[in-house]
DNA sequence: GATAAAGTTTACGTTAACGTCAAATGCCGG
DNA sequence: CCGGCATTTGACGTTAACGTAAACTTTATC
């Protein structure tokens, strides 16, 4: 089968615009084949899109997305010394990622705290606003 | 005590420059006290200025980081339906954070298959490199 | 074969979060 | 009192990741 699409098959797909799509091609993450001038996108494109738009949710630059995506999706085989560099790269976004995630995790239990907090000030206030409802029947 | 900071004691400790405390001042995040025109920070600047860093790091804007510092430290009783607001705004971030951390998860576990599939070719081409140098021994 | 719909390139615009001067002021040891 | 270092305000510069507009071409449709 093959499939493959357009453009718009696929920004309407992820909810992106063209633009996107064609802003990530000029950074080397996608590679559409041309029929004349217009693109048009492979199963291999559209999964390189997927990983693109996770690591975007995730926090990564669209350098560091490429660089990830190319070791996950090799197109010419590196020599080793090569290898081990971008091996590293891997680890060192690894790395930054369990800190972003410990980071988070924080954010998320103040949040509870606030949560709590706030519900509590507020039940107070509600019972007071009674009051004061019940005050002005 | 009531320990207080200057501002290059504060942007050397957490490794950020003087302007980016001006610039937190300037979006509420921050408000030193001043002697004269110096800026003076205390020990609940210190601690607004932690949870921003926090906040940062897990990828919230500044307008964000001082909406959610404003409901943890709150400065004045708000009254209950604006806090009901902010406290949707919270329930909100949350989860786009816990989101957030799905997405990196995803990416640590692709990693992970690329690192071994990495660490693999390379003992492979290791091999044959170990061949090759033996042969022209 | 006109017209609309979809696509293309080129290029300038936008926003967030600071960076980087510049010019002036405050303060301190010698 | 002076040179030097820390700070201040103000303003323009920078980068990333697209948005937006213009001017055209191609493709589909009636």
């Amino acid at each position: 089968m093959d499939t493959q699409y357009s453009i718009s098959q696929l920004s309407k797909e992820f909810d992106i615009t063209p633009r996107t799509l064609r802003f990530y091609e000029s950074r080397g993450i996608l590679a559409p084949r041309r029929q004349g001038t217009t693109r048009i996108y492979s199963e291999r494109d559209r999964v390189r899109l997927v990983l693109a738009l996770r690591g975007r949710r995730a926090g990564l630059s669209v350098e560091d997305i490429r660089e990830v995506i190319d070791m996950y999706d090799p197109a010419q085989p590196d020599d080793a010394r090569q290898t081990m560099v971008l091996l590293e790269k891997i680890r060192e976004h690894r790395r930054e990622l369990i800190n972003k995630i410990n980071d988070i995790n924080e954010t998320l239990k103040a949040m509870d705290e606030i949560e709590g907090r706030t519900m509590e000030a507020l039940n107070r206030k509600t019972v007071v606003n009674t009051n004061q409802l019940a005050f002005e029947l």
